[in-house]
DNA sequence: AATGAATGAGCCTTCATTCAT
DNA sequence: TATGAATGAAGGCTCATTCAT
């Protein structure tokens, strides 16, 4: 008797699995056994709730987008002010449920692989220009719109690359050093561009 | 009588050829028979040269870093000053050599599988350690020790980032607003920091 | 749902068809290609019953002296009496079974690689000790120990310098003819030593 | 300037090689880069003095069988009786030369392979037969044919056995006991059949 | 005569995908 | 739905053989 809903659950199973299996092995090694072992159930049924594994790989991406894209419409929620709102991305970035070891590793597995896939880059260019605009609007409440987008960039780039370094060390990183780093950005950039304004 | 120094014309040519093909066919696609042909040679002939295709990869990776530390040398070997020392920094960064579309394809795909791979993670940390040193030593001689390590740590992120965000992009990168960029942050930061010196 | 018991019959299956192929091609060219064809299965699925060609080959030489074993422990049951028992062993080593053209000619394949893989020598060593250790016990009743050891170590070299010619000259082998020889040699061995006794 | 009669000792020289290399690589894997190696020479030259590798196979066996062959001339030269000439055909088939570990390992890998060798087993067979001849002959000067000729095909089985145990066993060999174990069977057949006469 | 770089066929092995159950 | 046995294409790698030097 099948259970009805079966197949969101069974779609978030095999996600977390492929995270999971992309951390352990690389990308190049989580195979379709491999997940499927993780997940507890057996390779073909795989092929019953994705078209084929580059389906899986590309749920797998757009299921961690959502949930960094959820995450921050969470944070900017209770955030009141531009300057809380930049701190509210910044902490949305910095998430415990994005900066996991397992979530870097699966996210910077797949940036490589995006830039032969079409469809790939194309989501992960959605989450780039929402960042961007989000900083953009939130930069632009405290100084001349020039700078707001200049500051935007940086802040963006900043974001990436902390992060990008996080994953790399491998260690267990502390997003309080990011949040720290990145307040210290904004907040230069409010007092020099936003006094004159 | 085989020509003399032969070997590491040919090691070159197949570590730019492979460079090549990670960048048309993605890293996983980038099968030995492909980069031999683009290199103009037989399958068998890059087990002349390198032990596997791990050594091959290991090497191309090796390369591409070599080439930016050389690059970085020759930058600083011009430069006057603590502030021109940095923009040095940014700009072998962002040299044309190392800034090509190909170039920087190849580098991410290796970020992603250097996650599994201590040899590729070790080189890589390598180079994440000098750049730190370089900014560090250069951002010193303007204001406090401490506040020059938080400043030469975000100028690493910052170049990070913005290198990240353009090989994401793909279209033809301008090394120039990186290097405003740059610049920027660099002024601010001594403006700031090093007017309390 | 998989038939169950499959496994076993698979590795007999397979394991008979590598037999096979080292007869008709010899070991060196019995590739797996041509073994899978035999056994009227994909190349692939030997990978799902053996860990690889190493592991193939080993199991069939197993196999081989598994037979060997059951044979002997059969025809033995059924002697009565020293001089039956060490005739039993004579017929076991040319059993139909083990006494075919196909069975021989992997026999003598593998000695040839045993010398060089501990695992395969190991087994076959195992073998050598067993019949030596029967051949033994059995003169033993029938002569002085000393007697009895050189006798079975005679024997021992008989069946196999037997076993060996006949395989080497490759025609249909006549299990009978081995028999007398070695009937005639233990009884001399009786006549000769066991009179002293 | 090539050296006068320089063929015959290049062969010679990749001859040994190829024998030191299946012992220690196993007839799978001496290939022709290794003899080459260890023969001080380079991999192409191996084809400007043999056909290809299974030439030089052939002619690896062909040279241990007639060394073989000079040594049984030279121990029966100094044989004096028939029963002396019977010990001299044991003594040439464990003599120092044939008996160590590097030429029986060669010797039982090329046994294997001969079996799907035309040209090797041919060779072989000729051995086979020489060495029955010589004994058959010794033998009848001392009884009637048709026990002579058991006698003979008793003792040849017995040197191959012998031989065969030896060198599966691996350990250093010792001559003298294949010596009198051959010893005590003819002169049990001599006791015996010769008694008859 | 001699080298060893270069070739390319063929091997073992892996793995996404299919399918009978 | 679910299983995992089975397929077969494709990859990395080895190696006998050729060839320019």
């Amino acid at each position: 008797m099948p259970k009805v809903g079966m197949k969101p659950l069974r779609r978030k199973q095999l996600i977390a699995a492929a995270i999971s299996s992309i951390h352990e092995y690389g990308l190049a090694d989580a195979t379709l056994a491999r997940i499927a072992r993780k997940a507890g159930v057996s390779t073909g049924i795989i092929h019953h709730y994705f078209d084929d594994k580059n389906d899986l790989i590309f749920e797998t991406m757009r299921s961690l987008l959502e949930d960094l894209r959820v995450e921050m419409v969470m944070q900017l929620r209770s955030a009141d002010g531009p300057r809380e709102r930049l701190l509210a991305i910044v902490d949305a970035s910095f998430a415990p449920k994005q900066f996991s070891v397992e979530v870097m590793t699966a996210w910077l597995s797949l940036y490589g692989s995006a830039l032969n896939s079409h469809e790939l880059r194309r989501i992960f260019n959605i989450y780039g220009a929402r960042l961007a605009s989000n900083l953009r609007h939130a930069f632009a409440a405290l100084m001349p719109a020039a700078d707001a987008r200049r500051a935007a960039e940086g802040a963006a780039a900043l974001i990436d690359g902390l992060w990008l370094q996080f994953a790399l060390k491998g260690d267990l990183p502390d997003p309080g050093h990011a949040r720290r780093m990145l307040q210290s950005y904004v907040d230069l950039q409010i007092t020099y561009h936003g006094a004159r304004q």
